[in-house]
DNA sequence: ATTAAAAACTAATAACCGTTAGTTTTGTGG
DNA sequence: CCACAAAACTAACGGTTATTAGTTTTTAAT
């Protein structure tokens, strides 16, 4: 038996992507050493290259994964009949799911992507902006259309985002706080305000 | 003349913090060498420790000095007679102002906290514990009142505070917005929701 | 001008890092 | 059981890091 053990359908390379993204989450990717990684996946480091390519890779795979998964969503929402309202709270929705489903990964992706090598940073920075110039599209239109007030969208955009960003910090009071609950209130508060 | 210049009333310790500051913004702090952080200072790296203890200490102060002030002004916000409101408008205003004037710092103590030394970790954690709970206390007083909605208090802090932090990604956006727009907006935002 | 302290410099050290080379062990198909 | 490939290991290299030691230069006070 192999001591990297891929876990279901994926290969050994994700097996230590998977290891990557929690180690990089916790410690930070400069922070980061291959001895350790190899260390929690049970093997000695240098091993660890007989399936991947390098440290940087790695960070890529995890920054690309989460890009291409966010982008994905979100024109598939764009493209539906739906209203504004009902398109941008399934976005929060889908944030939340990205966050509980795949904290490690998303955390990584939102706080180390200053050390991607420049063609993947460059990459990944568009998709970021595309993904927010997008979003604002769509709340210019629910602007339009009456669906919401007429604020500055492009602070709402930030405000939202920034709100989802921060469900990472959430995930310390996952015990206190269920996500049904979260979810319900949060995108109430973005949508409805905290003022009766 | 020395080498090192001290701005205004600081020391050269303080000039040396303020360049590390936004060396490590930029770089990370594990990312950032001693060596790089000399050259912006126009010194030689062994110089710099004329001034300075060790490269942690240059985290601990940045990290420090942000929460000392942020827990100084939530006190005295606390403290003032107004309703819950004025308060918590007082708090989003202030971490605006403190995002446009020490926005190296800020974003340092939000991304590079993780690099301090236990004794330091453990007092910023507990500063940032306190700061929550006083907020949600505010909250929950709001509600209390007839002033906010009954809404989750815990969910409520979390977003607006996620949502404040995340003014670190306005920086970049700061010419197409200023500063009086983006107040107004953000806290009518948070406060009001985005739904006509 | 003399002296003492402050602040700069050069050189070097020990530790750690990602990664490579070369070898041995383990797993697998015929 | 044999042979081949996959996957692990040990040893080591070249580079970078924060920091120290020791020395020289600069500043400032008498």
């Amino acid at each position: 038996m192999s001591k990297i053990k891929a876990a279901g359908n994926g290969t050994k390379k994700d097996a230590i992507v998977t290891n990557a993204a929690k180690l990089f989450r916790t410690k930070g990717y400069r922070a980061s050493s291959m001895r350790e990684l190899a260390d929690k996946t049970g093997v000695e480091a240098p091993s660890l290259y007989n399936h991947i390519g390098s440290k940087a890779e790695l960070l890529q795979a995890i920054c690309l994964k989460v890009g291409e998964r966010f982008t994905l969503h979100l024109n598939e929402v764009i493209a539906a009949e739906k209203t504004a309202t009902e398109k941008l709270k399934e976005l929060m929705l889908f944030h939340i799911t990205m966050m509980t489903n795949f904290f490690d990964e998303v955390y990584v992706a939102n706080h180390e992507w200053k050390h991607l090598e420049e063609q993947h940073l460059s990459h990944f920075l568009k998709q970021r902006r595309d993904y927010e110039a997008k979003m604002l599209q769509l709340v210019e239109e629910g602007i339009e259309k009456k669906e919401f007030k007429n604020i500055h969208p492009q602070v709402a955009v930030l405000t939202i985002l920034a709100a989802l960003r921060g469900l990472e910090f959430w995930q310390q009071h996952k015990k206190d706080i269920p996500a049904a609950v979260l979810e319900t209130n949060m995108v109430n508060h973005l949508l409805n305000g905290l003022i009766l």
